[in-house]
DNA sequence: TACCGCATTGTAACCGGTTACAATTTCATT
DNA sequence: AATGAAATTGTAACCGGTTACAATGCGGTA
C-alpha cells in the first residue's frame, strides 16, 4: 500500500510538501502541487485516515445508542443523525443496545477509548455516570431532568395532554392509557400529561385503566386484551406509541369491537404505517428527523468546545386527527 | 490524558512490559503484572484505541450500506449484523444511502481509506466497480449473478413461486404483482418466480397487472388504485414487500372492497406488523437476522484471509398463510 | 551588487501504541 | 560453583501521517 513517503519520492519532494499539497494547498506553489498530485495519481495514493485520526486526536466518529433500530420512530431519528453527520464530515457508529445498561456502558467506552468524539443517546440513561466528567454527549428524544448533557425533544407532557383532551372533547369519560416502558422520564412526562388532562376535566383516573407496555405492537395487543376483559370497559385508549396502538386496534377488532365506533384509539409518533392501517390513526406527529439533525448539531458544538450550548431544545409536535378517534358511543 | 509511558514510569517498568501486561499477560511474571495493573489503575489509563488500530492496520470496523434504515426488514438484518459484529469485536459503521450509487461510493471510501476492514452491502450494487480489486465485501439479502463477493439470501424465485402457487390453488386466475424497485436482481428473481408459477398453471400473464413499486406503503397504495380502476380487476395481488401489501390493503378497504372476500393480498418479508393488521398478512417469512449474522461471519472470514469462503448462501424461507388470502370469489 | 523580507520547501520530532531483537535474570543441572 | 536454556524485561524502531522550526530561493530595493 503506498504511503506519503513513496509519493514524496515519486514527486521528488519532501513528505511535508506532499502533506501540505493535500491538506493546505495554498501553502504550496502551483507547480509543486501539480507534481505532487501527479505522483499521488501514479502511486494510487489514498491517505490512511486511521493515521490522520490518530495523529490529530480527532476521530470524526459519533456513537449513537439506540434501544432498538427496528422501531420506525428511532429509524427516522437515526436518518436525521446520519444525514447531518455526513454533511459535517462525521461517521456514525450505530449501536443497538436493546435498552440494556450494560451494553450501553460497553459501547460508551468507544468514546473513552478515543474511537469516537462524542455520543448521542436516544434513551434516558447516562452510560458514563460515576465515571468522572461526562464526555461530549447529547440526548435526542427525551428531555431529561437535571440532565448531564444537552437534550432535544418535544413537550411530551403537553402533547399527551392535547391528545387526551381531544378524546375528552369527543365525550369520552373512561379513557385508558397504554404506557411506554419502565420509568423513563418520557413515560413519566406522558403519564403526567394524561393525568393532568383528566384532572382538568374533573375526571377520575382509574388505576385499572393504566397499563404497562414497551412500545411493541404485541404489548399493545396484550394490554388491549386486559381492557376488553375489564368489567367496565373504557371507550377510548391513549397509547404512548403507534406500534402499541396498532396492536391494540388489532385486538379490539378481533374481539369484535369497532374502532372507533365502540372504542377510540390514539397513538403517538405518527409513524408511516399510522396512515396506512384501518382506521388511520389519530396520533402525535413528532419531527423525528429533526431530533437527529439538532442532536448532531448540538453534539458537534460540544465537541468543538463551544460554550453555552442550548441545554434543552423543545421542538414542535402536532396533533394529527384521523379516523381512529370519534365521539364516545352514547351508552 | 495518561498514556503508556506514564504508566510505565509509575510502575517502574518499560513501556513494552506495560503493553505486554495488557495484551499478552502470559508473557509477563505475575508480580510485574500486578505492579502494572496497579499503575494502570492509579493513572486511570485507557489505551488509545486509535493508536492500536493505526499501528495494527486493523480497524475492527465494518461498514454497512443500507438503502433505508426506516424499512423494518432492513432493520432486522442490521440487528443481526450488529449482534454478531459485537460478539466478534467489531464495530458497525452504519450508512443510510437512500439507494444512491454516489453516496454508496462515498461511504465505500471508508474502506479504501482504511477506516474499516470490510463492507456489507444490502443492495445489488458494487460501489467499488472499476476501482481495482474489490476490498472485503459481502452482500446480504440479494443473491447477485456473477457476484464480485459472497452473498447471503433466500431463494427469491422459489419463494415467489410458492406464494403465487398458493393463490392459484385458492382458485385465483387473475393475479396481479406489485414489484420491488428498479431492475434489481431481487426484483427480477421474484418477478421470474411469479411468471413461472403462472405458466406452470397455464395462466396468461397480463402486463396490465404488473405494477411498479418501491417497497413503501405509499407505492402499494398507489398501485392498488390502478388495479381497482382496471376494467377487469384481479382477484389477488402478490406484493414484493409487506409494506406495499399494507398500503394496498388499505386502498382496497377504502375503495369498499373486502380483503380477502373480494381480493386476496399477499406480502413478502413477514415484518412484525404483518400479523398486527386487519386482516393479518399471508407472506413469506425470511430469516432477516440470520442474513445479518451470516453476512458478518462470511465477511470476517474474507477479512481474515480465509480461502474458499462460501460464495452463495441460501437460507430457508417459509410461506406463512394468514387471513389476507382466501378462495377466489365465485364470479 | 549586497541585503532584506516573504514565499516555499525540507528536516525531524511527535502522536501512542506494538514488537523484533538484545540484554538480563532465574533456575535446574552438572 | 559454573553452565546454559528458558523466562522475563528493556531498548528502540516502526506504523503514516502533521507540523514546528530551520533552511533555501526569489524578487525588489538601496
Amino acid at each position: 500500500m503506498s504511503n506519503i513517503r513513496k509519493v514524496a519520492e515519486l514527486a521528488g519532494v519532501s513528505v511535508a510538501t506532499v502533506s501540505r499539497s493535500l491538506a493546505t494547498p495554498e501553502m504550496v506553489s502551483p507547480k509543486t502541487r501539480a507534481k505532487v498530485l501527479d505522483a499521488v495519481e501514479r502511486a494510487g495514493y489514498r491517505p490512511n485516515q486511521m493515521a490522520v485520526k490518530f495523529r490529530s486526536q480527532r476521530t470524526h466518529n459519533l456513537v449513537v445508542l439506540v434501544p432498538t433500530i427496528a422501531n420506525t420512530f428511532y429509524a427516522r431519528v437515526i436518518s436525521g443523525i446520519q444525514e447531518t453527520a455526513r454533511k459535517a464530515g462525521y461517521s456514525v457508529l450505530l449501536c443497538n443496545t436493546q435498552g440494556q445498561d450494560e451494553i450501553e456502558r460497553d459501547y460508551a467506552r468507544l468514546v473513552s477509548s478515543r474511537q469516537a468524539d462524542g455520543i448521542i443517546q436516544l434513551r434516558a440513561f447516562n452510560p458514563f455516570s460515576g465515571d468522572g466528567p461526562t464526555p461530549p454527549m447529547v440526548n435526542a428524544c427525551e428531555l431529561l431532568d437535571n440532565a448531564p448533557c444537552p437534550t432535544v425533544g418535544i413537550d411530551n407532557r403537553g402533547a399527551t395532554y392535547e391528545l387526551t383532551r381531544h378524546l375528552i372533547e369527543l365525550g369520552h369519560r373512561r379513557i385508558a392509557m397504554i404506557q411506554g416502558p419502565g420509568q423513563s422520564p418520557l413515560t413519566r412526562e406522558r403519564n403526567a400529561g394524561y393525568q393532568e388532562a383528566l384532572e382538568a376535566a374533573g375526571l377520575e383516573a382509574d388505576p385499572d385503566l393504566f397499563l404497562p407496555g414497551n412500545f411493541t405492537p404485541r404489548s399493545g395487543f396484550e394490554a388491549a386484551r386486559h381492557l376488553v376483559d375489564h368489567a367496565n370497559r373504557p371507550t377510548a385508549v391513549v397509547c404512548e406509541s403507534d406500534e402499541m396502538a396498532i396492536g391494540a386496534v388489532q385486538y379490539f377488532k378481533e374481539a369484535g369491537l369497532r374502532v372507533p365506533g365502540d372504542i377510540s384509539v390514539a397513538g403517538f409518533d405518527d409513524i408511516e404505517f399510522a396512515s396506512f392501517i384501518d382506521p388511520p390513526l389519530t396520533t402525535i406527529s413528532q419531527p423525528a428527523e429533526r431530533f437527529g439533525q439538532e442532536a448532531v448539531a448540538r453534539l458537534i458544538e460540544v465537541i468543538e468546545g463551544k460554550r453555552d450550548v442550548t441545554p434543552h431544545q423543545t421542538l414542535p409536535h402536532r396533533l394529527v386527527i384521523r379516523r381512529s378517534t370519534a365521539a364516545a358511543p352514547t351508552r
